[in-house]
DNA sequence: TTGAAAGCGCTAACAG
DNA sequence: CTGTTAGCGCTTTCAA
């Protein structure tokens, strides 16, 4: 296997001037570049990662630490960590996969060992242990997820109370005078991940500001029996309300839910986009695939990953910028997106 | 950050006695061993996996090829992933995730960069233009899925010719006197993933020595329409055998297809496990999980992925077995399980 | 614009 | 059983 002497003797220059060539940390006269290049080529040079790593204290790898056991949305995690890793070829690193069950000591271990030049935390919970520890990492860590005590820390996340309040707004707008908000499931809020308090209390807030009474049912479980319940309860909070001829809107926070939702209003002979209008969070395709296809807020992981990329190489690549650098908190909220599909009925005067 | 060095000063010894205390591969008198496992923790000393890699030339890393766009089945990548990375971690190496849209170039990377010590290649295709590169490098791979030509290379798949043969044996068993297998989507078919030809085929084998005429629909797309006409053609094929009072066994070789396939019967008034039997390849807890719940063979990928992971350290491990090593092409199938659910009905005497 | 040389922190002979 | 030492293949001064 080549090495960069075997590549300089070819070329006629000295091992540093490969090491320049590659990196263009230096400036190299033409004829010089070109030969270096053309031995490399020859050779099929490859440049030795452990030993840049250690001359260079450079890896080029980002451990990205998953959440295999406990995610929230396992559908959702692929497409994550796919995005992360093609996002993070790009930029010329490679990525180091480690299970969130390995716990806090993952942590230390990666930069330890300098396994890696940046850490990435998946779906980060409001009171994640491993916060205490990241906070404390030499290595940037980058956040997907807010937790309520960063500790100076980067997040990226899609903006949940956004996406709440664009669901409640997209209802209300369209006439519904009575709404009702289906939780998560009660793993969820045990965990108590961020984004369900965020959710829920958005939803809230807009509602009022709307002076729209809103029931939130939660936790909801991802059982038939559980979505019977649920749309039984707002329905009957909204009894008066649908009496007097006004429209009930449904809020689906968890994506999970929804088919389970709709065979429950089906049940009652309820029309979704008809007698009561349906949002539900969920990626943009599902939601477009499903019979009938189902108004949604978007909750694009691929989105929020390519953010976390782009802030993860700031990271790493800065200070250099003008931006807040080194050390500052700073949350980085994805914004949604609504769709109105099938689901959502237009009530009394338009808006 | 502390080096073994710090170590060695500390617990006064030499630097070498610390790598081998951390090796063990000499013998350490327990003093010294207790002195230094305490500087270790004092410390929190790890040792730098870059230097490591650099004089051992063990980089205690696996690369993981994914086939993240362009996976039969995204759902079963996951645990896969997720076995394979903690199967590795309890031996102590870890994860190098690398997409297969990389193409082969990733595993000329792999091996050049001295990234990984072995590469596990995931759902490799009967004629994958990687074979031949994988067959060429230095470092072990490991291949997932079995090509046309395995060219020396230690495969592990499921045993998707026991599993065909599972299924029809089973409704023979019970005394069905005509089959029809529902193929896989012409995506899967096209890209020629060796299993296809696997078990349609073990199926018509198996179904011709038990004497039974067996249809196959294949491709079957993963939609209704698809579903419904395949479901069609098999009654028509079956429609003598079930006026003449005999038993109509499918199986269903996508998993995907079992809801659609499912609800096509449903419309023509046939109950599952009374008027048809249905067997499907799936995992466990999805087949369990239908309404109702469906006979199965288990395509478990944590089964196959354990498997893999056992023999990709063998392979790292090794030589030293008795086993054969070394450059011989080796093919490991995981045995498929037949689980009879709610799916199956038995026709006339018991057999 | 290029070269020479000093490490980076570890492993694994070799020498006791 | 333990210490000494020569690299592993790079990056990066320092010198020209």
């Amino acid at each position: 296997m080549p090495t960069s002497k075997d590549v300089a003797r070819l070329a006629g220059v000295s091992q540093s001037t490969v090491s320049y060539v590659l990196s263009g940390k230096r400036p190299i006269s033409d004829p010089v570049r070109r030969r270096v290049e053309a031995a490399i080529e020859q050779l099929t040079y490859h440049p030795n990662a452990g030993a840049r790593a250690l001359a260079g204290s450079r890896t080029h790898v980002v451990g990205l630490v998953v959440p295999f056991g406990a995610s929230a949305d396992p559908a959702g995690l692929l497409p994550f960590i796919e995005t992360i890793t093609s996002g993070t070829r790009e930029h010329d690193h490679d990525v180091l996969l480690v299970t969130a069950d390995e716990g806090p000591s993952a942590l230390t271990r990666l930069e330890g060992r300098r396994l890696c030049d940046a850490i990435v935390l998946m779906e980060v919970e409001a009171d994640d242990p491993r916060i205490a520890v990241a906070a404390g990492l030499r290595v940037p860590v980058l956040l997907v997820g807010v937790p309520d005590d960063p500790r100076g820390l980067t997040c990226v996340d899609l903006d949940f109370a956004a996406a709440a309040r664009l669901a409640v707004e997209g209802l209300v707008e369209r006439g519904h005078s009575h709404l009702g908000v289906l939780g998560y499931p009660a793993g969820a809020v045990e965990r108590d991940i961020g984004y369900v308090r965020r959710f829920t209390g958005a939803a809230l807030a807009a509602a009022r500001e709307a002076g729209v009474p809103c029931e939130v049912v939660a936790p909801v479980e991802h059982t038939a029996d559980a979505a019977r319940e649920a749309v039984g309860r707002v329905l009957t909070a909204a009894a008066p309300t649908l009496a007097a001829g006004g429209g009930l809107g449904l809020v689906v926070a968890s994506g999970g839910a929804v088919p389970l939702v709709l065979s429950a209003l089906g049940e009652r002979g309820l029309v979704p986009g008809r007698d009561v209008s349906v949002v539900a969070m969920l990626p943009d395709a599902s939601a477009a695939a499903m019979q009938p296809p189902v108004s949604n807020v978007s909750t694009e992981s691929r989105d929020v990953s390519r953010r976390a990329v782009r802030e993860l190489f700031r990271l790493l690549d800065g200070p250099g910028e003008d931006d807040d650098e080194g050390g500052g908190t700073t949350v980085h909220l994805v914004p949604p997106r609504l769709t109105h599909r099938r689901t959502t009925a237009t009530w009394g005067p338009p808006g």
